[in-house]
DNA sequence: GAAAAATTCAAACGATTGTTTTACCTCGAG
DNA sequence: CTCGAGGTAAAACAATCGTTTGAATTTTTC
């Protein structure tokens, strides 16, 4: 057998962490069905990350830092406010299926709103800004004026919210099938862009 | 001592299940603390709701009933499409404060909405609807054309997330004074309604 | 190749959970 | 008064959880 270092356990442990907890959260999610998905021991979790508290810390920050990443690729030629806002929505409802299973490290980061653990100081108001300075920068542009903190954190807020209950509550794309799964999901772009896109227009006229 | 029904008991147990289950979700409300509250012994839960699970059902339908009612008012006299989506996000947003502790119910449905445990067959598609007709219809009257099923339920998902999503990231409205609380979550209506205000006017034109 | 550090393993521990059991109380009907 | 049904009470039960333990095994280091 090939050689299988201490960080591939621990990055497996770090991978079976996130299915598990985005199907039951972290309550549900128990230590015994983590490890054995990743094909290791029950010690292993102490034995790495010293908890299953510290691995469900290590696991939020992973989901939150694969759900930001397509929101800190460099700016591309945008055609207006209203490609800046399709690329946005896009790159979060369709970054749900570039992972493992559909929508796990979002499934992950909106139970972390619902009921914060204590893993998540990362989205609390200008932190979001800290984390992904080119999605505040990019927020701010829409604002299209001077807008308050306050003001951006909200329509940041009202961004990530109206996409991830949209993918929540979509009825099919749960555990559908590829293939339908992605034509559904570019629809639900279509309209949260239009959606978001006006209302956003609205609020700079006003 | 006045008379203490079984009724009485029944319905503590429930006020309790409610405040218990809104703050860590159905894993982590304990039966104890939920009697415990009710002032009523361990075994009162399955006595009087055969189960945890049943008890967490019963809670779950009470939680969308109070959700959904100040939504299924009559049609009170509304200035124009601007009137009507004010309200709509009004009732939402300060229903939370009518209950007992902000916004318990409004979390019980949000968790069941993220990770479904069976007990709310009611929010799928379609039994939004038939759950609140009058919401249907307002909804309907927004879309301003023969919009598709789909899409209306779209527009209420949309709402809906909205609200929910903006307040439980809000940062304060958790558990602040009441007073504070209140001002915030108006600016909040404002803000949510302008916004989806605009998105929706800017659909119409498209 | 041997010593040492790092990692894995099976098994058990202590705590907490939902549920069941069994006895006790209350109160109206016969 | 007696009886029995509806409801409550305290305690124990069985299962599961996260964690710890101590030895076995692998990997690294010299």
């Amino acid at each position: 057998m090939d050689t299988l270092t201490s960080t591939d356990t621990r990055e497996r442990l770090l991978l079976a962490g996130m299915q598990v907890f985005a199907v039951g959260g972290y309550e549900q999610g128990t230590i015994r069905e983590i490890t054995h998905r990743a094909g290791a021991n029950q010690a292993a979790v102490n034995y790495h990350f010293g908890s299953k508290a510290a691995l469900y810390d290590a696991v939020v920050q992973r989901a939150f830092e694969h759900a930001l990443i397509p929101l800190d690729t460099p700016d591309i030629p945008l055609h207006g406010r209203a490609g800046l806002i399709r690329a946005l929505v896009s790159d979060i409802v369709m970054g749900a299926l570039r992972e493992l299973s559909p929508a796990t490290h979002l499934r992950i980061i909106t139970g972390e709103i619902l009921r914060p653990t204590g893993a998540m100081k990362l989205l609390a108001s200008d932190s979001l800004s800290k984390r992904s300075p080119q999605l505040a920068r990019k927020l701010e542009a829409l604002a299209d004026k001077p807008s308050s903190a306050s003001e951006s954190v909200l329509l940041a807020h009202w961004l990530l919210g109206s996409c991830l209950v949209a993918l929540q509550l979509a009825p099919k794309s749960a555990y559908g099938e590829a293939e339908s799964a992605k034509r559904e999901q570019a629809e639900l772009t279509e309209h949260l862009s239009a959606l978001l896109l006006n209302g956003m227009n609205g609020l700079a006229a006003a």
